[in-house]
RNA sequence: CGGGACGUAGCUCAGCCUGGUCAGAGCGCCGCCUUUGGGAGGCGGAAGCCGUCGGUUCGAAUCCGACCGUCCCGACCA
């Protein structure tokens, strides 16, 4: 197949848009792959839907390869559907009305459908089942950023399992997961599986594929040993231990006037601020002040915050605190306190300086267990300078894009929407669900943000819009057309630059556009019958005769 | 939703503080000439309700207000 570059709609810039500032956001606009209609909500231009259909291939052959079945999901929902799994509440859901009042919604995903087709399963004996489909998905997102990564609008690959029991799912779970290892290898996308936050999708188990990447919205955390890898959400890097002053036998409270932070303290008292606590009271959900207590160098995570307490958090308000401990923000601890006290597991062991409650006060020598009684858990966010929980090797950190998601569900959805079957005894019971989903436009952006260089993207051979792009240089028309033809009869896709422009121009739009090969047919090839074969990674150059093309595989 | 920046030609921007031939430049586009292995050059040309609405003023791209939109940081996030 033979495309012309004179007959396509593919407007290359030579400027990246103002606003852009993400690379994958720059490249793909100015290479004629993207646009933006509004915020968070993007056409795919010729190009760009190209790149975006070869992934999808390569995930619809992994999917089928399993043996999940594709089928289509309407994007228009009725609201009913979600109300029976009390997700109807979630802000980022579009509602609409029709004509005659009736609510639907334009799903963040497919759980509610697919689990509503699931009721014709009956029996065990029609499980398992697996079952995908490609849509729209619609989120009413606060704030849509960085290019293709946080949308509005996007397409997703959102599979669904159905067993019969836990055993089944874990079958079924590792079929899924093996699958997405390959799909982006295939991709060549390099991610790494971690174990992640279920969040708002509720269920048991869940397993994030985390691309490393310039631009992202997820921390990766992964040993250099390369045995442990981990959202930094979920990591447990190992901290240094602190150097203690000497113990005491009670709580001994210290003057510290206008000390508000652990680092000012610890240098007040000079000592070590990994010897120092630092609180932060927080009010959950149902109202309730608890204190949350993390070592002073250190730093709470709010999502293991609030999976230990179970329930969502907020930062106590200052009238909150003032309420609850008598006292403000940076004279606040543990001791003497009504309210529960979470601590992270390194405050275990130790003496440490503890606000006392009282403004401009300290105490020194507080000890878990002996002067309070706190409930014990992993509180901290893993930073650099941390050590690998299995090997104690430095642990590094880096900005990723979250391109995959897979969820063991349980009975989350087809319990409320009564998905059931019978089993061999006559049992009912609901069926057990997971779900597996992947944000194409993700996958395109994370390739971007992980393959290119100053001139433009360099796409991998296995998602290129074109196997090859043929350059017709002035003079050099014919050859080029012949160079066109041969590789097509090889089997290739060839976009053919045949515009009447400069060289330059011809280059800089190959470079930018990121097709693996370039040909280029100038002047040299009218007087040796040779092309000049050019590698877009490596920039290896190699001359080839017309009549050899067919052999270049 | 809090903080910040911004909105002038298809794109990148200048002009705004100090209202008055200020509707401007470069790139792109159209025509002609010249040039042709890394975004050339010349001549001519088309193109913008200066985000929207309202106010101040003899007069507003410029000052004031409201609204809308975009981007960044934060909050949020499947």
């Amino acid at each position: 197949m033979i495309a012309r570059v004179t007959q396509l709609f593919l407007p290359t810039l030579r400027e990246a848009p103002a606003d852009a500032e993400a690379t994958n956001h720059k490249l793909l606009v100015r290479g004629g792959f993207v646009r933006q209609v509004t915020g968070g909500v993007w056409s795919f231009l010729p190009l760009g839907w190209r790149v975006h259909r070869k992934i999808e291939q390569i995930i619809r052959e992994e999917m089928d390869a399993i043996g999940t079945q594709e089928m289509l999901m309407p994007v228009l929902t009725p609201f009913e559907l979600w109300q029976q799994t009390g997700r109807d509440f979630i802000p980022e859901i579009f509602r609409l009305k029709d004509r005659k009042g009736a609510d639907y919604v334009l799903p963040l995903t497919h759980e509610e459908t697919v689990a509503f087709h699931a009721r014709e399963l009956q029996s065990y004996r029609q499980l398992p089942q697996m079952l995908y489909h490609f849509s729209i998905k619609e989120r009413d997102e606060l704030r849509p950023r960085a290019g293709l990564i946080r949308l509005r609008e996007f397409i997703m690959k959102d599979a669904y399992s159905f067993d019969r029991d836990d055993e089944a799912l874990a079958a079924n779970f590792e079929l899924q997961r093996g699958a997405y290892v390959r799909i982006f290898e295939r991709c060549g996308l390099e991610t790494h599986c971690v174990e992640a936050e279920p969040g708002m999708m509720g269920g048991s188990e869940s397993f994030d594929f985390l691309a490393p990447a310039g631009a992202g919205e997820n921390t990766l955390v992964t040993c250099e040993n390369g045995d442990f890898a981990a959202d930094v959400e979920i990591a447990r890097g190992v901290a240094r231990p602190p150097s203690f002053p000497a113990p005491l036998d009670a709580p001994d409270e210290v003057e510290t006037p206008g000390v508000k932070t652990c680092e000012a303290l610890a240098e007040f008292l000079a000592i070590d601020v990994a010897a120092t606590s630092k609180a932060m009271p927080v009010t959950t959900d149902d109202g309730a002040v608890v204190l949350a207590l993390v070592r002073g160098d250190d730093r709470i995570e709010p999502a293991k915050l609030d999976a230990v307490l179970g329930k969502p958090s907020r930062p106590a308000t200052d009238d909150e605190i003032r309420a609850a401990f008598g006292a403000s923000g940076g004279s606040l601890g543990p001791v003497g306190f009504a309210g529960e006290v979470v601590a992270d597991e390194s405050l275990r062991e130790g003496q440490f300086v503890a606000g006392a409650n009282r403004d401009d006060r300290h105490l020194r020598g507080v000890e878990a267990g002996r002067d309070f009684q706190p409930r014990f858990a992993d509180l901290r966010q893993s930073r650099e300078g941390d050590t690998c929980p299995n090997c104690g090797g430095r642990l590094a950190f880096e900005t990723a894009i979250e391109v995959g998601h897979i969820f063991k569900l349980g009975t989350r959805y087809s319990a409320p929407l009564g998905a059931r079957f019978v089993d061999e005894d006559g049992q009912e019971g609901a069926v057990v669900m997971g779900s597996y989903g992947i944000g194409l436009a993700r996958v395109m952006a994370a390739l971007v943000e992980q393959r290119h260089d100053e001139q433009g993207i360099i796409w991998p051979a296995s998602v290129a819009p074109y196997d090859v792009h043929v350059l017709a240089l002035r003079g050099a028309e014919e050859v080029a057309e012949q160079a066109a033809e041969a590789l097509s009869a090889a089997g290739k896709d060839v976009l053919l630059d045949d515009r009447d422009q400069r060289p330059g121009e011809k280059f800089a739009d190959a470079d930018l556009i990121g097709i693996p090969i370039r040909v280029t047919a100038g002047k040299k090839s009218l007087e040796d019958g040779a092309v000049d074969f050019r590698d877009r990674a490596t920039g290896e150059e190699r001359r080839v005769k017309l009549t050899d093309i067919g052999k270049e595989g």
